[in-house]
DNA sequence: CCATTTGGATAGTGAAACTCTCTAATATTG
DNA sequence: CAATATTAGAGAGTTTCACTATCCAAATGG
């Protein structure tokens, strides 16, 4: 395959193809010459799973270089990829030194103490819940441990599944793309869907109980 | 009020201040003269709202406004704002004319038919389910019902409890800016748990049941 | 009365993700 | 084999977004 069949293979336009090929986001194609170089269907993989998380979630490059050298890394084992995943896709939060922030640091490690979590003590979805809480109850809401109970049930039973469809005995290279996949892409699935779920909730309540929609 | 004290309480920049109110987004102060105006505490709990939607989950500007607009739009019931408010958080995604489009458009329709949930066939959060599952089946992996289910499911529970923590007996005021909240904010909350939620699932399958984390 | 603040307008910045242009070397096709 | 098209590689240019900085003239505030 050339630089233009893997273009009209994937989508993508030949300069942005040689974007990524200059920024490392996608390995060269085997040069048969100094102006002629074939990609093979690794690359076709490669650059939809870019465009999957690009488009899919808008993950910004810099991040999706990190996962995909993780992927890469032939090292680490499925756990650890996972977080390696998690810790690329969780945007950065610093703590700000406020009264808000303490509650809500508080909120979390009582949530995840009173859960029983085995979460790292350095994974950054910590302080990323606990900046979630600080800025709903910087606008003057309770987020109490109710609330908080229901989202971790919810949220836990879609870790279930997704631990579910993962088969360890398979090849890495899928296994390793399965484990980007669930982390990064069904977040935008769950929030679809709690979308839908909000619209199915409010019209049952918020209006009566015989509109059509 | 003025500019600067107003920067000072919320802690954003006098010049983004002024910024925001060239853009429409916060209402100008009531001119004292010609070089003088004055903020309310309306203006801040304003910008705190601004900077919560913009900082937590990273909504471009011209979204803010429209939800903002819809919040001020004193015609529309909460069901209906709610509605709004989704609309102007889900990213625009155009269907793409493609076998897995097709499918998934299936799967999307065969679920919310299958849990009987009351949505608008223009819910823009259907087209956006469809694309997620489009994009995963593009890579290759399946999305069958079971796993649409478990995820469909844990979305819901997170959209009752959002529903009981509304009082439609609130002010307006309130009411409104609470359905801003849970449908923009609690998004983050729910990715982070998730992201704690998938460790902890995990650390107890990939990794020995004796592991410290 | 004089340094400081303000409103209002215009212009500039920096990051991110492309997109375009160019060159010399090859490939393809009629 | 000659004309046309394609490619690798590198650099520069473009667009969008969200600010940030600079000016200026008017108006406080001490």
């Amino acid at each position: 395959m050339r630089v233009s069949e893997l273009s009209r293979h994937s989508g993508v336009p030949v300069a942005t193809i040689k974007y990524y090929l200059r920024e490392g986001l996608l390995p060269k194609g085997e040069a048969t010459s100094a102006t002629q170089a074939v990609y093979s269907e690794t690359h076709l993989r490669r650059l939809r799973l870019i465009r999957a998380l690009v488009e899919g979630s808008g993950v910004p490059l810099t991040k999706v270089r990190a996962i995909l050298d993780a992927l890469d890394d032939t090292g680490v084992d499925l756990h650890h990829l996972l977080g390696t995943v998690q810790y690329a896709l969780t945007p950065e939060t610093t703590p700000t030194d406020t009264p808000e922030w303490r509650e809500a640091e508080r909120n979390t490690e009582e949530l995840l103490a009173r859960l029983g979590w085995r979460v790292s003590p350095s994974s950054p979805a910590r302080p990323r819940l606990t900046h979630a809480i600080a800025t709903v109850m910087g606008l003057g809401y309770q987020v109490g441990p109710r609330t908080l109970d229901t989202y971790a049930n919810a949220a836990h039973m879609t870790a279930e599944r997704d631990l579910d469809r993962i088969d360890p005995a398979a090849p890495r290279e899928r296994a390793v793309e399965h484990v980007a996949i669930i982390t990064a892409l069904m977040d935008q699935m769950l929030v679809a869907l709690r979308a839908l779920a909000q619209e199915d909730v409010s019209a049952r309540r918020l209006r009566g109980t015989d509109a059509r929609y």
